[in-house]
DNA sequence: GGCTTATGCGCAG
DNA sequence: TGCGCCTAAGCCA
């Protein structure tokens, strides 16, 4: 068997940890140096002519939203939505397999984009407008999360809308959102304004902490996290979520059944006992 | 082999 | 509110 595809150690869950592991990676195998790139399906294919040959200055992510700097200020943004995928492909590339809107080959790494929601060409004045509508990224060293809570606490939506609002706070999915509920026994339809400072206070470092782990790890874990004990005390096979996708399977605190509902068009997973 | 489902989000109506 | 995007893992037969 030569399969080239190599093993992939994405993240099954793009939520903003993968786009800041993606910036990392891509930075690390491109950054520096001339990347071709094509768009084998096509769809691509005049923004892949304008940046083919250029060196990738550097690759950045803010949220969910992931761009490639490339000399001459040209900027690729991508945003995955909710099937795209980056595959990691060892050189010689293979033929294209399915639908591949971007493909990206470096020195001695390539990698094919399929699936994504947004692969466009920009420049920086459009990467700034990108930001200005995204609200503080937890993953960022600069991130105020006093401006996430500027607007939760004025708002009467539910806590539960609110943390997966992208101008809100930028990058939290479905799984965080949910588990970090949990972890902080917050009742997902309690409204903004019914949140107190200090849980904001708490949600938010426990958030910067969690998504962290997930950047470092490559999944999501929101328990057994390996600093409560400070050791890593996941393994493999062990349960990672406190709710997320368990409904109907005892709460792992109070062993009431986990219940959900569809909140905005997203599935909410919480338990009625503990979440006040 | 086929069916269901998912992490996101913009848009139509 | 619900559809469309159009991938791929997970499940069942």
């Amino acid at each position: 068997m030569s399969r080239r595809q190599s093993r992939d150690h994405r993240p099954r869950m793009p939520e903003g940890h993968t786009l800041h592991r993606l910036a990392r990676l891509h930075q690390r195998k491109f950054g520096r140096a001339p990347v071709i790139v094509s768009s084998p399906q096509g769809r691509f294919a005049d923004g892949a002519a304008a940046v083919t040959g250029r060196v990738l200055k550097k690759a950045s992510a803010w949220g969910k939203h992931l761009f490639h700097h490339y000399e001459g200020g040209r900027v690729v943004h991508v945003h995955l939505g909710l099937y795209g995928k980056f595959s990691e492909v060892e050189l010689p590339m293979p033929l294209p397999v399915g639908q591949v809107r971007m493909r990206m080959v470096g020195a001695d790494f390539g990698s094919d984009l399929r699936g994504p929601t947004v692969c466009e060409l920009i420049d920086q004045a459009e990467v700034d407008d990108v930001i200005a509508r995204l609200g503080p990224d937890p993953l960022r060293r600069d991130a105020d999360g006093s401006l996430a809570w500027a607007r939760i606490s004025k708002s009467r939506r539910p806590i539960g809308a609110l943390l997966m609002d992208q101008t809100v706070i930028a990058g939290v999915g479905n799984v965080y959102r949910n588990e970090l509920l949990f972890r902080h026994r917050i009742d997902p339809y309690r409204l903004g304004v019914n949140i107190d400072a200090g849980e904001f206070d708490a949600m938010w470092t426990d958030l910067v902490a969690l998504m962290a782990i997930g950047l470092r790890r490559g999944k999501i874990i929101t328990i057994d996290r390996e600093d409560d004990r400070g050791l890593p005390s996941y393994a493999p096979g062990r349960p990672r979520t406190w709710v997320y996708r368990r409904a109907g399977e005892p709460c792992r605190v109070c062993g009431t059944e986990i219940r959900t509902a569809v909140l905005e068009g997203r599935n909410l997973f919480w338990c009625p006992t503990d979440q006040k």
